[in-house]
DNA sequence: TCCTGTTATGAACGTCGCTCACAATAGACA
DNA sequence: TGTCTATTGTGAGCGACGTTCATAACAGGA
């Protein structure tokens, strides 16, 4: 008999389904993605889906893992360049972070636009997701100022971080008169040097 | 007679509609703002939500945009103490900033939240409101490096205030163990400090 | 070949933003 | 004041959404 066993039919669904998910949150954003289209796509019913996922939002966060993932190993890969400081590889790191955010538009967008349901936490294994990707500028922290506790070195990186975040969120959003990527990149750049820089400086 | 002519019957619903939705954001996000509710509350038909504004991204642009004005007074306010540097005046601004956030957490987070629906674009009026906050941030780069040109101050100011909005973003977005207040605003002042002494050292 | 527990299906449900045929009303005129 | 008409207000209804569940289809043992 060539027909699947169960857990086997439900894995390759949940796969199937996460495909078209990633695919059409990239194209078409969160709006974009609605279960009549995503099942039918998938050759599936429209029940189907909710055997796999308890409901879209598990779906979306699913997407969403993928996403961090994704991040997290092309951040990796920049930090594997060897020969530099801690402050060229954070500033290596932001600018992979911008890039990944370029390249990845919709998809990046999709990360932050999610909101779960008011009263349901974000499960554990999606906070481990971000937290790895914290992680790779906590590491920076810690080469740059090895003198400074570990809770002190993780809030600086949480600092650094939101910044960078924010100026690459304000910088990508901007529909209208978009300014170049150049710029963008520039902005960034400046924000971790700066930042890095005082910290850096201090006693 | 003690019936308002047509206008003024129209501004009055406006109004209304307006108050309602800006304490129904308030207080249950934009999620939280249905036709249904809000007409029956304000005691008209749903129909007449219509007559006064074209649709619920309307409305809804309508209360971010006094939101935003209630932020830039706020901010106005900070700057007129005098006998304050740019740089101090630039960190009280961003813990202004801060404080609106936690104050109007709703009303802040819906202010980004909301996104046109596609090709929609955000109106003239909603993009000079914006501008009026910005601008405030602008000002203080210009008195702080009054030798660089308009263009490079605007520039900076848009970094610096995105690098804020970043850490204020992040800090309130966590749900889960929730930063203290005063780690979220040192974490603030660091931002603002650590690049604006950074530019303000630079030739 | 039948039987039975398991799995897949998609019509139906409740809710949403929004519309539009119709009812109510205001103001002009006789 | 009563009548007529243009303007304004109404809410049932529409289409689309995520989600459910009675039922059909099926797999595998007897």
């Amino acid at each position: 008999m060539v027909r699947k066993s169960t857990p086997e039919r439900h894995a390759a669904l949940r796969e199937t389904l996460l495909a078209i998910a990633e695919r059409t949150i990239a194209t078409q954003g969160l709006a974009g993605l609605r279960t009549r289209d995503l099942t039918q796509e998938a050759g599936c019913a429209v029940g189907a889906l909710y055997t796999v996922f308890p409901d879209l939002d598990a779906l979306i966060l699913a997407v969403n893992g993928r996403t961090l993932a994704l991040l997290a190993a092309k951040l990796r890969a920049v930090a594997e360049r060897k020969g530099q400081g801690p402050l060229e590889r954070l500033v290596a790191k932001a600018e992979a972070y911008l890039e990944f955010a370029s390249e990845h538009q919709a998809r990046w967008v999709a990360l932050f636009a999610h909101r779960m349901p008011p009263g349901v936490p974000v499960p554990a294994w999606y906070r481990e997701e971000q937290h790895a990707v914290f992680t790779l500028v906590e590491r920076e922290l810690a080469a740059l100022r090895p003198d400074l506790g570990a809770e002190q070195q993780a809030l600086l990186a949480r600092t650094i971080f939101a910044a960078v975040h924010g100026v690459i969120t304000l910088g990508i959003d901007r529909k209208l008169g978009p300014l170049p990527a150049a710029t963008l990149r520039e902005q960034t750049r400046m924000t971790v040097e700066l930042m890095a820089r005082g910290i850096a400086a201090r006693g």
